[in-house]
DNA sequence: GCCGTTTTCGGCCCGACTGTTTTCAGTCG
């Protein structure tokens, strides 16, 4: 069973226990509960297996252990099936509709046999809301358009859509007088690879001029709500937006409230009330005297923390590393010297090889891997033997004429269902880099998976295994491997996982960088290019490796070109 | 239900906005 599964588990209890009206404090510990273990690095069953003490993690105790232990035997606990039991099904599916917590889902309930998202439709467009006193039509509105924005998605964006918007009004908000300063935070600025909504903070000179600066921006769809203290947009595309003003004495407070995550902000407020303060949105203070708020490294600083990067910010460890000195040097985009993942004409690529290495060499790299399909993937013409030995000779070719940029003429190649590779192995060992990826059969057993991995790793030709989970963002899952046996493959044979930058792969994830590095492998970042403007997905990979704690040392392509040839001319293992 | 450098009991993160109130509950982030 996996982690997400069990946290589901504890997500339900906590949803059943609100529409009781139990203690809330009981329904928070539920929640947090959940939270830890979906942001594991590791599989709670392993954990077990090995003996590990799970009431040692953090919202964990000697309760949800148990119960932890009797879902894994189970599949499901007694406190969740007993709820349950007491509550209809489909009330919390209810309680998730914008506009609907579990107050107003239970009182619909009750006073209207509410039971379903389609009952409730029906009753917000037949007014039957208002007839309940202290609900009404404004109510009934607001919960239809709710529902409509339920339908058509999962409500999140990638991240590089949020960032094409992002681009777009920071353009608008840096050209207007009365805004002296914004700044995104939230899952933004925390680089998580799917957003949810903007929290955009504001300094403005005029805050009533600056609100009708905002208001109007072309892109506005429908104002949600205004204040004086916040603005609601909504965008097209369904991106809701939330403008906040802040003073430059709290704005550093306000970035860090906003930026979050919950629960690293959760868990910081937990040492700041140990020392009897208070830490909101703005500021932190001793009473009502502050202590600090104009900046986030102020306020870091009170608590006797270092500065904590935003994609560190989850509650997996970072407050305890902070308080130690003990915060990584995390890979920065400058770090990179070289992209090692990248498609031609030759297959499904857009560009022609002088196209692509013009445009590394633009971007200041000092190498490029050209590593085209091999003949598996045949609605991308990819490269059997005789086609792969040419267009190698052809990248060596331009490589020689150029003195700057060195071309690694390479190849992705499949992994074929058993594990063997799709081309033959003794031309795969003249190459100077070799890829290795999944293209197919994605749905097979784990075991059968993990041997299909290893065996791939283990032939001795493969220099990185690419986007290792094959996952796309919202449309595919993850293959299903028992990924700490592949990461040991990994160190063992000196292969290294890709990050593949492609904004809906981001493979390997966050977490499973983190897990990866543990045990011991390196990795690469990659943009996978298929055209020259995808090579500026760069930094999209680097926020995952940011997330996943990853250091330049971790990351091969920060090698300049003469230490990576060395590395690569060195046998395995190394 | 979790947690502990004043605690094994008694706390538990904090504020804005809306709608329908006429002092506040519910929801949201």
């Amino acid at each position: 069973m996996e982690n997400a599964q069990i946290a589901d588990i504890f997500d339900e209890v906590a949803d059943l226990l609100e529409l009781s009206e139990a203690d809330q404090f009981r329904i928070r510990s539920y929640r947090s509960a959940a939270q830890t273990v979906r942001g594991l690095p590791r599989r709670m069953e392993d954990m077990v297996r090995s003996g590990e003490r799970l009431s040692d993690l953090p919202h964990i105790g000697k309760s949800t252990a148990e119960k932890i232990d009797e879902i894994l035997r189970t599949g499901t606990c007694a406190r969740l099936k007993e709820l349950q039991k007491k509550l209809p099904a489909g009330l919390t599916a209810l309680m998730k509709v914008p506009q609907l917590g579990p107050r107003r889902a239970k009182l619909l309930y009750d006073k209207l046999g509410v039971r379903t998202i389609e009952e409730l439709k029906a009753a917000c467009e037949q007014g039957r809301l208002r007839e309940i006193p202290s609900l009404g039509a404004k109510t009934e509105q607001n919960i239809l358009r709710g529902l409509a924005t339920i339908g058509t998605s999962s409500g999140r964006m990638l991240l590089k859509a949020a960032a094409d918007h992002v681009e777009a009004l920071g353009r608008y908000l840096s050209g207007n007088k009365s805004i002296k300063r914004w700044e995104v935070a939230g899952s933004f600025r925390r680089r998580s690879e799917t957003v949810g909504d903007l929290d955009i903070l504001i300094e403005a000179g005029d805050r009533s001029a600056a609100t009708e600066a905002i208001l109007k921006y072309p892109g506005i769809e429908t104002v949600l709500s205004r204040g004086p203290e916040r603005v609601t947009v909504q965008l097209g595309g369904a991106l809701q937006v939330d403008f906040r003003f802040f003073e430059p004495e709290a704005f550093g407070a306000a970035l860090l409230y906003f930026t979050g995550s919950k629960s690293h902000n959760i868990a910081l407020r937990r040492l700041v009330q140990k020392r009897k303060w208070k830490l909101n949105e703005y500021g932190l203070f001793s009473g009502r005297r502050r202590l600090a708020g104009a900046s986030e490294e102020e306020l870091y600083r009170k608590l006797g923390l270092e500065w904590i990067p935003p994609e560190l910010r989850e509650d997996r460890g970072e407050i305890d590393a902070a308080a130690h000195k003990a915060i990584p040097d995390l890979i920065e985009l400058k770090d990179i010297c070289g992209d090692l993942h990248s498609h031609t004409k030759a297959t499904d690529g857009a560009h022609s090889l002088q196209e692509m290495a013009d445009a590394a060499r633009a971007r200041g790299y000092e190498y490029l891997a050209v590593t085209d399909h091999s003949k598996a993937v045949s609605v991308a013409k990819g490269l059997d033997e005789s086609r792969l030995k040419k267009h190698a000779r052809e990248i060596r070719k331009l490589n020689s004429s150029m003195k700057d940029l060195w071309l690694l003429a390479g190849v992705e190649v499949d992994i074929l269902k058993d594990g063997r590779l799709d081309l033959d192995e003794d031309v795969l060992a003249e190459l100077d880099w070799v890829v290795a990826s999944v293209h197919s059969h994605f749905d097979m057993s784990k075991t059968e998976m993990t041997r299909r991995l290893v065996r791939a790793i283990e032939s001795g030709v493969v220099h990185c295994i690419g986007h290792a989970s094959s996952r796309l963002i919202g449309r595919r899952s993850p293959i299903d491997a028992d990924w700490d046996e592949v990461f040991a493959a990994c160190r063992r044979h000196g292969v290294r996982l890709e990050i593949n930058a492609q904004p809906d792969r981001l493979d390997l994830r966050d977490n499973y960088c983190q897990r990866a590095k543990e045990a011991g492998a390196g990795f690469v970042i990659s943009t996978d290019a298929h055209k020259l403007s995808d090579l500026e997905f760069m930094p999209f990979g680097i926020g995952v490796a940011r997330r996943g704690w990853l250091e330049p040392r971790d990351v091969l392509n920060t090698l300049p070109a003469a230490e990576l040839r060395r590395v690569l001319k060195a046998p395995a293992g190394r």
